[in-house]
DNA sequence: TTGAAAGCGCTACCAA
DNA sequence: TTGGTAGCGCTTTCAA
C-alpha cells in the first residue's frame, strides 16, 4: 500500500503539496502536480477513505435500522431511502434489528461512536426516552408518530384511512372483524384498534386479533383463526392474499379481506386496501436524516375500495 | 467530544493505559481501570469508530452493488445477504448502480480506497476485465456465471430450469412464445434465448422479445405486444401477473404465462414458474465475500408446473 | 503494571 | 507556490 508520505518521499515534495495535488484542493504548480500524479499512477496510489474520514471527522454513512425486510413497510421505506440517497454522497448502511432492543441499543452506541452520521429507525422497540439522549450525536429520524415533539419523524397518519376502511366495511353489513397484525404491542396495533373501536363503537377482544403476521405465508397459516368473521383486516396485501388463498383452497366462503400498501397481490385479487404511502415516507426520511433541522411530517393514508370479484 | 487523550490527561494515566482500560485488551490494574472508566463515564466518552478503523486498517463494510431493488432478484439477494450478515460484525452498504458503468467504476474505486472490505456485484454492466484488476484490493463476488475462473461467483444455473419450462410448454401444444425481459443484452437474456432455441429448434426473432420489464406495471404495459403468442415467458412472477391482469381486463383469451422466482403473485394466479433460488444465492454471496478463498458455486433452478385455473 | 513513542494516512492552517 | 506542523483519535510494540 502506497501512502501519501511515500509519495512525498519519492517525489521530494512535502506531504501537504502531495495532498493538494492529489485532492485538487489548493494550489500546486503544474510541474509539481504532473510529477506527483505520475508517481501516484505508477505506484497505483489511492487515498485511503478511512483516513480521509478520520481527518474530516465524518464518514457520510446513514444507518437504516430495520427489523427485517420481509414486510412491504420496510421494503418500501428502503426503496424510498435508496432512491433519495442516490448520488447524494451518502451511503446507506442496513442495520437489521429483528425488533431486538439490545440490537437497537447497539446501533445507537455505534452511532455515538460516530459510525453513522444519522440514524433512521423504521421501527422502534426501545422507548423514546432511551433514544432521546442519543440525539446529541446527530440526526435521528423515526418512522412513526413520536410522543415527544423533540425528535424528527416522518410517519403516516393512518387514522383516517383506517376509519374509512372500517366505515366502508360497515356499509357492507360487516358485523365482526378479525385482525392480522405483526405484534401485540406496536403503533400499528394501537392505531388499528382505536380506529375500529371508534367506528364500530365496540371494544376489540383478544379473540379478534392474531399477531405474528408479516408475510403471505403468515396470512395463510393464521387464516384458520379468521373463520367466522365477516371481514378480515390484514397488515398488508400480501398477508391478505395469504388469507384469501387459504379460504380459496378450503373452498370456504370468504370474508371480506382488506389489505394494506396497494401491492400487486391485492390488485390481482381485487382486495380493498389502505395505501400508507411508505415509498414517499422513505424519501422523506432520508431528507430529514441529512437535514439538520428537527421536524415532524405526516402523510395521510388512502383507502382504496375494491370488490373481490373472485369471491 | 472527549477523546482518549483527554482521558489520559485528566486521569493522569498514559494514553496506552487508557486505551487498554477502555478496550479491555491488555492488563490494567483494577484501581486504574476503575478510575479511568469512571472518568470516561462522567465525560460521556465513547471511542471513535472511524479512528479505530484507521488504526486497524479496516472498517468491516461490505458493499452490495444493486442496479435497483425493484426486481425480486435483487430483493431476494439482499434478503439473503442481510440474513447472513446478521451478527457477523459486518455492515452491509447498499450501492445503487442503475446499471451504470460509471457508477460501478466509482464503487470499484471506493473499494480500492478501502471504503469496503469486500464487494458483491448482484449485476454487472462493466466488463469482467475491468473488474479483475480490483481483486487485489479484496474479495469481489459476482452473482452470475463469470467468464474467468479467477473470480469468485455464486450463480444460478438456469439452463435446466428454463429448458424444462420450454419443454413443458411444448407438451402444452405451444408453438409461439413471447418474452418479457429486463434488458436486451444481459446474461438472463442470453440464457433464455439459448434454452428456447435448443428446445424449440428455432431462432428467436426480435418480434418475440420485449425488454424493459422489471415490475408488474411493466408487464401490464407491455402485455399488448404479447398478443398472438401461445405462451409468454416473463422475467418474474410479478411481471407475469401484470400480463395476466392486462389480458384479464381486456377479456382477451390468455396465453400460458410462465413466471419466475416463485412469488406470491404467481402462486395466487397459479402460474407456472421457474424458481432460481435467489435467497440462497444471497446467503452464499455473503459467505464468499467474507471468506478469503476464490470460489465459484452454482445452484440449479427448478421449474414448477402450475395450471392457471382462472384462465 | 505502566508509559513512551511510533504508527495508521490524510487534512488544513499558517508562514514563508 | 510550497512546506512545516499540528492535528484527527486510537492501537500496539517494546522497554522499563
Amino acid at each position: 500500500m502506497t501512502s501519501l508520505s511515500d509519495l512525498s518521499k519519492l517525489t521530494g515534495y512535502s506531504k501537504s503539496t502531495v495532498s493538494r495535488a492529489i485532492s485538487g484542493h489548493g494550489y500546486v504548480s503544474p510541474e509539481a502536480k504532473q510529477k506527483i500524479l505520475d508517481c501516484a499512477d505508477s505506484l497505483d496510489y489511492a487515498t485511503n477513505a478511512i483516513a480521509q474520514d478520520l481527518a474530516k471527522g465524518t464518514n457520510h454513512n446513514i444507518g437504516l435500522i430495520v427489523p427485517h425486510i420481509k414486510h412491504p413497510f420496510f421494503k418500501q421505506i428502503l426503496e424510498g431511502v435508496l432512491e433519495k440517497s442516490f448520488d447524494s454522497g451518502y451511503k446507506i448502511v442496513i442495520l437489521p434489528s429483528d425488533y431486538d432492543e439490545n440490537l437497537e441499543l447497539k446501533y445507537l452506541e455505534q452511532f455515538r461512536k460516530k459510525a453513522f452520521e444519522a440514524l433512521i429507525f423504521t421501527s422502534v422497540q426501545i422507548s423514546e426516552e432511551k433514544i432521546r439522549p442519543y440525539q446529541k450525536y446527530g440526526p435521528i429520524v423515526l418512522c412513526h408518530k413520536p410522543q415527544s415533539s423533540q425528535i424528527s419523524a416522518i410517519y403516516t397518519q393512518r387514522e383516517m384511512g383506517y376509519e374509512k376502511a372500517f366505515g366502508w366495511l360497515k356499509t357492507q353489513n360487516v358485523k365482526t372483524v378479525g385482525f392480522l397484525l405483526a405484534r401485540e404491542k406496536s403503533p400499528t396495533t394501537s392505531v388499528t384498534v382505536r380506529a375500529y373501536e371508534k367506528v364500530f363503537g365496540q371494544k376489540v377482544t383478544d379473540q379478534q386479533i392474531m399477531t405474528g403476521a408479516v408475510s403471505d405465508e403468515d396470512g395463510y397459516r393464521l387464516a384458520d383463526n379468521m373463520r367466522g368473521f365477516d371481514a378480515v383486516f390484514a397488515n398488508s396485501d400480501n398477508i391478505a392474499a395469504g388469507v384469501w388463498q387459504w379460504f380459496d383452497e378450503k373452498k370456504i366462503p370468504k370474508p371480506i379481506i382488506v389489505g394494506q400498501e396497494k401491492l400487486l397481490s391485492g390488485s390481482l385479487l381485487d382486495l380493498p386496501t389502505v395505501d400508507n404511502h411508505y415509498l414517499q415516507l422513505g424519501r422523506e426520511a432520508f431528507r430529514l436524516a441529512i437535514s439538520k433541522e428537527m421536524k415532524q411530517i405526516s402523510i395521510e393514508s388512502d383507502f382504496i375500495v375494491r370488490a373481490d370479484r373472485n369471491k
